[in-house]
RNA sequence: GGACCUGUAGCUCAGUGGUAGAGCACCCGCCUUUUAAGCGGAGUGUCGCAGAUUCGAAUUCUGCCAGGUCCA
């Protein structure tokens, strides 16, 4: 139940002052010739063409109030739509005394959206404003939003004196954030056009864009704890996808060469700056082709995102510039683990001995039952190497055991033919040579089950009917999973993915429940 | 899940045992080209929640809630 709060109060005594005067709070219609760019852009025009003497530009402009400055009985005002902001001037003796009134007895207020009927002028300050003879309420704001004040410099840049930055009233009203911060409007900018260029770049490609179940009765293709739900009529247990692999995957089988998929995953784990319980992932998948074929293809694809989103391949990234152009270093975890440390992890071959060595020469203590090449990737790669990484690198080879959907690299039974990318200090894309020979594939599934009975909770069930689609013949494919947000996180420089979901996963909100109680 | 930090006015914050504060916003008054407008007046509050200690708690202690950072 709604308390208001002083400012909120006053705000309900305008409205009630406003509905007394027979004015609508909350019309049906709206007339407007102009987005406020656009009138002043008009204005500009015909100043140039006539700069003694303009035409007259007449319009109609809506928005919301940002900024009054009443002095008596002249007033100015900004007002603000997506395209930008325009100054609205008032002047008593140029409208009706009651319609001026409103602005003067600030019935007509900073957050209300309000339309304004009048001619283009130019202030003696000079900035290009709305002669107002009509000012029309459009929606009474209850509540004032967060103030920040604004100061557009010489430069053009906007120096900004309030500020409103507590993270989880941020997160929890995300609207009120939009309201206020510009630059988390472009964020989201941003994010739209990525995930435009994305579907540009792969239907270019030649791939088809597909959708597959979120609802699934066997999850699989990648390890991690599943949400789990529950159909009524059915009386079956389902699970909200943890990856698109195994469904996409399946379609090659049904002829279509190259297939992609961008969506929502869920998995049920921790959250933190890089991870939400839901989350967008794109995959792809395309005949013909091994993990070096898709490595040219996702150089190409982010650089060609990163021009599209912003402008160049070179990028800031945490006070960094990184270049996203192709090519980009290749390089096997095991040369990338030496690089760094000096260790070759071959000499450590088995869980125990690799185990021993990350105590002896970290401190590690690796939980009893971790199969090794999970060692390899998360403890050693992971803690020591993949913190470092700044620049676009692709890693590949990696240990055959946490890879169970890659063919075997070539004359080597502990690798397989894997690699993920990394870049500004993050992984954020997985892909293999995609394992199509239904035999291996179910040893695999064994191998893998055996190993998380030991001690793991990763579990990835065993498909029967995704190997029964891979008996029909499978032809050899690449594939490749990324993280969208990531990507987005990086060409937006934001450093936690709260801040590239609009809406990102928070606690619920207990407010005052003794209350409701009492008054329900 | 663990460690540390944070929660006070609409916003951003100060206040570490003795009458709840500042800037901006809001409110009242003045002002016919302002733009962080200005001038004069007024402090508007569940100090996250619950308990404990104390003559007295925003402040100390315990538990809980929420968030952040780092780690897993």
């Amino acid at each position: 139940m709604w308390q208001p709060n002083r400012l909120e109060s006053e705000r309900l005594e305008k409205a009630q002052k406003l509905e007394d005067r027979n004015i609508e709070l909350y019309p049906r219609r709206v007339e407007r010739t102009h987005p406020c760019a656009a009138a002043i852009t008009a204005y500009e025009t015909a100043e140039q063409a006539r700069p003694e003497a303009p035409t007259e530009i007449a319009v109609t402009v809506t928005g919301r109030v940002r900024r009054v400055n009443i002095k008596g009985k002249v007033a100015f005002m900004h007002i603000e739509d997506e395209s930008g902001r325009v100054q609205l001037f008032f002047r008593v003796n140029e409208m009706d005394e009651s319609n001026y009134d409103l602005i003067k007895n600030k019935l007509i207020e900073v957050d209300d959206f309000v339309q304004a009927t009048g001619v283009m002028m130019r202030t003696t300050a000079g900035e290009v404003s709305v002669r107002v003879t009509e000012v029309v309420l459009l929606a009474k704001s209850l509540s004032p939003l967060p103030v920040i004040k604004q100061q557009v410099q010489d430069d053009g840049t906007v120096k900004e004196y309030g500020e409103f930055t507590d993270k989880e009233s941020r997160y929890r009203q995300r609207y009120a954030d939009l309201a206020v911060n510009e630059e988390v409007r472009e964020v989201f900018r941003k994010r739209a056009k990525t995930l435009r260029a994305m579907r540009h770049f792969l239907d270019n490609e030649g791939m088809l864009e597909v959708e597959t179940p979120v609802l699934q009765a066997i999850y699989g293709g990648a390890a991690a704890r599943p949400f789990t739900t529950y159909h009524n009529q059915l009386e079956q247990d389902l699970f909200l996808r943890i990856s698109f692999e195994l469904y996409l995957k399946r379609l090659l089988v049904g002829g279509f060469d190259a297939v992609y998929e961008i969506g929502r995953d869920f998995r049920n784990e921790g959250v933190s700056f890089k991870h939400n319980p839901e989350f967008t992932m794109m995959e792809f998948y395309k005949a013909y082709i091994d993990y070096n074929g898709v490595m040219d293809i996702v150089e190409r694809m982010v650089a060609y995102i990163a021009q599209q989103v912003t402008g160049s391949t070179r990028i800031q990234f945490k006070g960094q510039e990184i270049d996203l152009a192709p090519p980009w270093k290749r390089q096997t975890i095991r040369a990338a683990v030496k690089e760094k440390l000096g260790i070759d992890y071959m000499q450590y071959p088995d869980a125990e001995s690799l185990a021993v060595m990350l105590e002896e020469r970290f401190g590690q203590k690796v939980k009893p039952g971790t199969p090794w090449g999970k060692m390899v990737v998360d403890e050693l790669f992971g803690t020591h190497v993949e913190p470092h990484i700044i620049q676009p690198v692709f890693i590949k080879d990696y240990p055959r055991d946490v890879s169970p959907f890659a063919k075997r690299a070539e004359s080597d039974d502990r690798h397989v033919e894997r690699f993920e990318i990394f870049v500004g200090g993050m992984e954020m894309g997985n892909a293999f040579t995609e394992l199509n020979d239904a035999r291996d594939q179910e040893q695999r599934f064994l191998d893998m089950a055996a190993l998380y009975r030991q001690g793991d909770d990763d579990e990835t069930p065993l498909d029967e009917d995704y190997l029964r689609a891979m008996r029909y013949g499978m032809p050899p494919n690449g594939g490749f999973g990324m993280g969208v947000d990531r990507l987005v996180m990086l060409l937006t420089d934001q450093h936690s993915i709260r801040d590239v979901l609009l809406y990102p996963h928070l606690r619920v909100e207990h407010r005052d429940e003794q209350n409701s109680d009492d008054v329900g």
